[in-house]
DNA sequence: CGACTGCTTGATGTTGCTCAACGTGCGTGG
DNA sequence: CCACGCACGTTGAGCAACATCAAGCAGTCG
């Protein structure tokens, strides 16, 4: 189960302002205010950090671990996207009515920082660097979100599963080789395929020299022809 | 063609001021500043007003008219939604690269003010209030984005169809009976089908008795059975 | 009157899902 | 220790959903 850290991972909020780019604009008052009544918890693989439709009283940061953002619908998940250390989450609902519209959770034994809505909300009051970073983070979240709207409306399989791959390659695991910590139907929730097709696809990539695949070990042999395979959708 | 105005339809802001919440938060130093540079631009229907990829430095509002928002593929254009009066677009770029990240064009003749983005950002910088309702605003557009999302991956055709109806009756139109400006290509554009597919459902709920359909001329008889066909998808 | 554009309909082909079966590893209880 | 259940991964066969293609039709503009 989860487990409330009695001594946290940080001290203070120091680390998370070495790393994000966010909070490096605050100030040591503003910094200070945001980290009296921050908190962290701990989750194993697997659990969820919060649901979509619950009140949402907190902005989070992912200061270990990997966890994935998903919206949940009557038959499947679609993985929206996934956030690796050191990244915000769990944005839409604040400012407006307080609640999530996503799901979030952990994939790897994660850990999260709890920031306070209200003291997040102050710093963005009183600091306009912080206002226009945070603007800038959000409109970056939408604009990932719109190349996502596309690839899943438009590619068919093959596209998909290309992109998948070099987003894990590119974005989370920065190496043409890693070892996926998604299960196949994750995996598949990020293209919005059924796994069974997602499967097929990674099997003809394999055939195809394209990559190199055993269980959940994943080599990337043709980076440029995967590219390819992306593009043309 | 597009045809600048030399007498604009609103002589300041406090038209825009009346109807957008947003800048009924400014004072009137702000507004003045904002209203320094604003220009007004009248579109024909069918016309661009601004491109995908292409540079953005205003932030835009509907005035009068319609308009459409946009993502544009290697084959198809993909509608993400309508914006009607008093409704401001254009975001995301902004305080990023500036550059639009999706294209818009007027369906019918329609008037677009254009807010100086550098004034514009003073005033998110100068008026915390008027930064969080903005803020607000963009949260806004991404859970509207998500439910998008959703429905255009999970729904089949009679679902995301029915979609598109109630959306131009509740939100566009707000009535059961509407006149449509749009041609069947852009409705298809809206529910990322073929403009076949979108005709041949239509027909069914014509043939089902759920609308009265009479070439542009569109009236919901069963509401509630659309709203039916809408929620199973 | 002919060319053109947008709408509609039918016929045909492809894509990707579902379902079912089977394999494999892993934990659990006898 | 083995037997069993269970979750996950894999593969194949059949089918539903949807796109594409082609043709016809009405309205419009020169």
């Amino acid at each position: 189960m989860t487990h409330f850290r009695k001594s946290p991972i940080c001290s203070n909020c120091n680390d998370c302002n070495r790393r994000s780019p966010l909070f490096s604009l605050l100030n040591d008052e503003e910094l200070e205010a945001i980290n009296k009544d921050r908190f962290e918890v701990q989750y194993r693989a697997g659990e969820m950090i919060f649901k979509q439709g619950s009140a949402s009283s907190h902005v989070m940061m992912l200061t270990s671990g990997l966890a994935k953002i998903y919206l949940e619908t009557n038959s499947r998940n679609l993985i929206l996207k996934l956030i690796k250390p050191i990244q915000m989450f769990g944005g839409p609902g604040l400012f407006l009515d307080n609640r999530n519209y996503y799901s979030a959770a952990a994939i790897e034994d994660s850990t999260v920082c709890f920031i306070g809505q209200e003291n997040f909300r102050q710093a963005v009051r009183s600091n306009p660097d912080f206002a226009e970073k945070f603007i800038e983070h959000i409109n970056r979240s939408a604009i990932f979100t719109f190349g996502r709207f596309t690839d899943l409306t438009q590619k068919q399989m093959p596209g998909r599963v290309a992109d998948a791959l070099l987003y894990l390659s590119k974005e989370i695991y920065q190496a043409p080789r890693f070892s996926i910590s998604l299960s196949r139907q994750e995996l598949a929730d990020m293209t919005s395929l059924s796994k069974e097709s997602f499967i097929r696809i990674l099997k003809d990539f394999k055939e195809e020299g394209i990559i190199v695949l055993n269980g959940d070990d994943i080599s990337i042999e043709k980076m440029s022809a995967l590219e390819k395979i992306s593009q043309v959708g």
